[in-house]
DNA sequence: TTAAGCATGTAATCAGTTACATGATTCG
DNA sequence: CGAATCATGTAACTGATTACATGCTTAA
């Protein structure tokens, strides 16, 4: 069920806290939502297209000394179809993770190699909650006032604990590991 | 990087351990590692007959009482596949939470909206957790000597501890969310 | 008898990534 | 001057789901 993309609205959504060109929101969507999303110039450009058509955003040329950029901007329509989307109950995402499907079929590789599969996810997961923290204080420094930043916190803080069980998870595994 | 389906890899580490028919196949995925993987019969059935032609599996036709079934088994080149997989290093998954994308965008939304999401949330990620103890159960009692049992442990393991982080996030994040 | 489960498969469709193409501007 | 960054896009490909098609067997 629910194969419809979601890149409209995170298009939408992103714009409507502020208009952006379609290269600002591929930025966008890396520092803002990248923890838990992320978006390709192939369906980004062509969404944008498309919305416009739609009436939900409307783009003005603009060009100030360096190359002309189309900057999009969000119209009620948009909003609405924003809206229409946030009210609907998300579907439950089919689940893929690759790590674990190795871990599963551990039995069948040397122990070395699974140990290194752990060792490698742990490095992985301690890099992401300290991406997390930084990011998260960012937030708190410099927006301090921004109406959406409590929405902006709840995902972050989400991201920590996933990671910290993670890293946990991770310890404990190689504890349990042969050899 | 890495669009390079996993299906092949899946259906190789089941066969690993015991020959099935792709019925039974996809029934085992859902069983074994339904709770971080998923298979469609639209991808299982011609995944098996390209890897019996590449000479990874053989089939034979087995009809007794019930309907012909093609049962799968694996060769040494398919154990070599899987092992050649699995000495790889899996590339980090581009992730996708709509659940996330949809709180991040929750200031655009009536509160008692996104309030729903959360308990919505919740609530799926107790039946998670609840299924997962029960899988485990299962195990313990059922496989006390399998000599995979250790890496199945493992992989519910951090299911389990997923699922408790994230009904501890929904919990915190209720309680701070305003109305 | 009829519904549920066993069993295998294909066609249509789509979402999404990657690679490629192009060119301006800015900074070291 | 060259590299990095700004900026916009398209084409090719493919992974994957969904819906559909078919028919047998078994138990209520």
């Amino acid at each position: 069920m629910s194969r419809r993309s979601r890149t409209p609205y995170v298009l939408l959504g992103l714009l409507a806290t502020e208009s952006m060109s379609g290269y600002d929101l591929k930025a966008a969507v890396g520092r803002t939502v990248g923890h838990f999303w992320s978006e390709s110039y192939g369906q980004l450009y062509p969404t944008l297209r498309r919305l416009e058509e739609e009436g939900a955003l409307v783009s003005r040329q603009e060009d100030g000394g360096r190359r002309a950029r189309v900057v999009y901007s969000i119209t009620p329509q948009g909003r609405e179809m924003l809206a229409n989307w946030l009210d609907r109950t998300p579907a439950p995402a089919l689940p893929r993770n690759e790590l674990l499907l190795k871990l599963f079929f551990g039995f069948f590789a040397p122990p070395e190699r699974t140990r290194r599969l752990l060792e490698e996810g742990l490095a992985r997961f301690q890099t992401e909650a300290a991406r997390l923290a930084h990011i998260e204080r960012e937030v708190r420094e410099q927006t301090p006032d921004a109406p959406e930043r409590l929405y902006w916190l709840l995902t972050i803080d989400l991201g920590r604990r996933l990671a910290d069980a993670k890293i946990a998870w991770a310890r404990a595994a190689l504890r349990r590991l042969p050899e």
